[in-house]
DNA sequence: CGTGCGATGTATCGGTCCGATACATCGCGG
DNA sequence: CCGCGATGTATCGGACCGATACATCGCACG
């Protein structure tokens, strides 16, 4: 892909989580990435050079690939997890990249965001309990508000384990709400998606 | 107050939006507030000079005093709603410093952000509709996930609006949930907080 | 038939914020 | 009495954003 491509991929992919990524940090970063190796220049693919010629006259656009260095450095990225794979930004990157990596990986990841929800739960809970008649009423609804969002992503975490578990594709038919899209059949389950060829 | 208490005051108060304050962020823009004139630096208050002895041999701990100027800036400054107030951390600001403005700035910050989470809500409906064959099923659930957390803010403002317009405070005394803690008596409504004595 | 505008595309620059780190003192428990 | 965690101020490098510049393509509208 070239970079405004892979912008656009990556904003569909990781919209629910995070704004786009800025050019600011695309760019630099393919810089980046082929300097070290794990990205490579193709060519801008002239397609039997009749074929679409407006295209071919279009000065730019530098279409990357990625190397075989890259491919494992990549596994390596997304089957290790430190603290920061476990905030919202880290866990989602992660988990939109989850049918990438093994089931192990997968449930450790999940485990790891649930310990870290809980905790910041309890410090809310601390602060409604405890210093509650110190803040007003405004602050104390936004506390109320972040409790009732942790409390909410510990109940769908714990969906997802017992998925993981059980072996089950993630698709949550979330059991009692207003359902009414039913023609969402459910992918390939991505259970060790273990061969992809490039 | 001194930075490492402003720092806490903030993150008790923020800490369900945001992470804290870092010192890097911190110190700087003390100095930045100070030399635009809106904070001043007050002495570190020996307090009679005999109470507290170990505190007053204390070096360092610059006290810092919101000016005149300052709160009129800072008034400014919530009452003004730009395209990065209806964001994730910008409206968490503002709503979090709501008992410092009128009724007709909330509003107007409320019904941006519902407008901007309505927006959202739309792009999510659009790739789970369209485009989601072409998504494998976590990045799919994530997407749902990220929906239904639009869903359930927008129900969440429009309560608050309601309140809002008809003079209430904001209990929201959530209808049918789960509810358990009573002892939480509601703070004094917050509506034109005019006076507040330095 | 042209003209303007939105989408496509690459690129840079300044500024802001984070994360890590350094350093010092205080209070407390072992 | 010694260490360790909380309190407290401060800096530095690096990452990222937001704005901006510039160029081409395709399409709609007058």
């Amino acid at each position: 892909m070239h970079g405004y491509e892979l912008r656009k991929e990556l904003t569909a992919k990781l919209g629910a989580i995070r704004a786009a990524i800025s050019y600011g940090s695309l760019y630099p970063t393919l810089r980046r990435l082929q300097a070290a190796g794990w990205i490579t220049e193709a060519a801008e693919t002239p397609a039997t050079a009749e074929e679409v010629p407006a295209l071919t006259s279009r000065r730019g656009r530098v279409v990357y690939k990625i190397t075989a260095e890259g491919k494992e450095r990549f596994a390596q990225l997304i089957a290790q997890a430190g603290p920061e794979t476990y905030d919202d930004t880290g866990f989602g990157v992660h988990f939109a990249f989850f049918a990438r990596t093994d089931q192990a990986t997968r449930l450790r990841i999940l485990e790891g965001r649930r310990r870290t929800i809980e905790e910041r739960r309890e410090g809310l809970r601390d602060v409604l309990g405890r210093a509650a008649e110190r803040l007003d009423a405004y602050t104390l609804e936004l506390q109320r508000h972040g409790l009732d969002a942790c409390e909410r992503e510990v109940r769908w975490l714990e969906e997802l384990i017992a998925n993981e578990r059980s072996g089950r594709a993630p698709t949550v038919p979330q059991p009692g709400t207003a359902g009414g899209r039913r023609d969402n059949n459910s992918p390939p389950p991505p259970g060790e998606s273990r061969k992809e060829r490039p």
